[in-house]
DNA sequence: AAATATTAATCAAACGATTAAATTAGTCAA
DNA sequence: TTGACTAATTTAATCGTTTGATTAATATTT
């Protein structure tokens, strides 16, 4: 009986270098921060050699910005299949339908919103994207080229879309600056899951990893309070 | 015609060198964190000998501590003329006033919450209190020692207050998980400015630092997204 | 004079980066 | 299938710097 899996041909063998090195990377970067992770521990961490750092990404720095353009695929994949409705839906409500009762175009919004809200409290608490959210609050506490990464292919498009759904939630068809502070102030219902974590588990008495009930309750909550913002 | 000042007696010195190396690290630590700041960069950017690092706080963590000890004490006596009336406002809610009516008592807890995250939103936003909040980020993200300090000497009042009046406008005395929840998801929606300011700029197309202006559109719309919540 | 505070110089350890040598994989003629 | 040649990948060792900490000498204050 043949061992079924394919000998790791060079190709395969140094793509599972760089995928430990990247995996490695949004821990330990997530973890402790870019300064306080040495390529030593990074590469003891991935079982690999530290000069192999240099060898796939040229620098620390250049497996830094790689993080970053892994994170954005992952959360971009992730992502798609949720946006996709939720952009038919926007191409619904602001174009192709005119006779839509105001009240249902409300009710659907907020719907688009929380669902929205819904995903994103999946990602700020899911373990797997959790090295990947305190990568990203990592820099943008003090941010780099890297953050440009983010905005670009994931955020931007995200935000837009909220904004927008906030804008015609108010019946009003172009969004202004109220419409994009309320975005921030919703989103950081969320956020805060991540950032504050530590003070939360004090809070709530809660011991790490909290689990699928919390979870749930975090979603039911948010979901009541986006209803009563924008009824 | 003498100088009114008087000339800097060893205490002073000492003091001087202590306020001038709690400030700069303040800054360094919270803008780039603790193990991207160098004790030289540190020095240099407090105008003082590096060694002076060991002799008045034995090591680099003996400052990071210092500062969140510096920090809670700020911290502290900002928010004590706040928590004054806010705290005998309690005391008549829970103990004291017996025939109070009860759209009266919820009135009067959303007034209560909303002093507290309106001057949230001060902290979060003032220059002043930029880097300390900074800090406080940094340290949630990899919690130590230091997060002790500000919790039992900050955080743990501030967020038992904002509990109870949360639970006393529902009508009920004693807060539960949900209460909690709830004043976690009204923190996030200050704490979201400070935190995601790199994402924030670019939604709001504003140029750092943001003036005073939008401060207080950032307050007139928690005050109300709370009273919707809450109502 | 004694105590306190500051300075310049130096320590071993850890850092990111680089090197030359060794190993492995892929290719192709025989 | 084999064996030889090339390219790709990995390894161990070492490079010059920078790190936090410490020292002995100096300056300041009491």
């Amino acid at each position: 009986m043949r061992i079924s899996e394919h000998p790791p041909s060079s190709k395969n063998r140094s793509e599972l270098t760089r995928q430990a090195l990247l995996d490695s990377a949004t821990r330990l970067f997530g973890k402790h921060g870019f300064d306080a992770t040495s390529n030593r521990l990074l590469a003891e961490h991935a079982g690999v050699n530290q000069a192999l750092i240099g060898y796939h990404f040229g620098s620390k720095e250049g497996l830094y910005e790689a993080v970053f353009e892994h994170i954005a695929e992952r959360l971009s994949s992730h992502l798609a299949p949720v946006l996709l409705p939720i952009e038919s839906e926007l191409q619904a409500l602001t174009g192709g339908e005119r006779d839509t009762a105001k009240s249902d175009v409300k009710k659907r919004c907020v719907n688009a919103i929380s669902t929205l809200l819904e995903n994103y409290v999946c990602i700020i608490n899911f373990p797997e994207f959790e090295d990947s959210a305190r990568v990203i609050v990592r820099e943008q506490l003090d941010p780099s080229n890297a953050f440009e990464i983010m905005w670009n292919k994931v955020m931007h498009k995200y935000m837009t879309a909220l904004t927008l759904f906030i804008c015609l939630s108010k019946g009003r068809t172009a969004p202004d600056q109220s419409d994009r502070l309320m975005s921030i102030t919703l989103m950081g219902q969320v956020l805060v899951f991540r950032v504050a974590r530590a003070s939360i588990n004090r809070h709530m008495q809660w011991e790490e990893p909290h689990g699928a009930d919390n979870l749930e309750k975090i979603q039911l909550l948010i979901r009541s309070n986006i209803k009563k913002i924008l009824d």
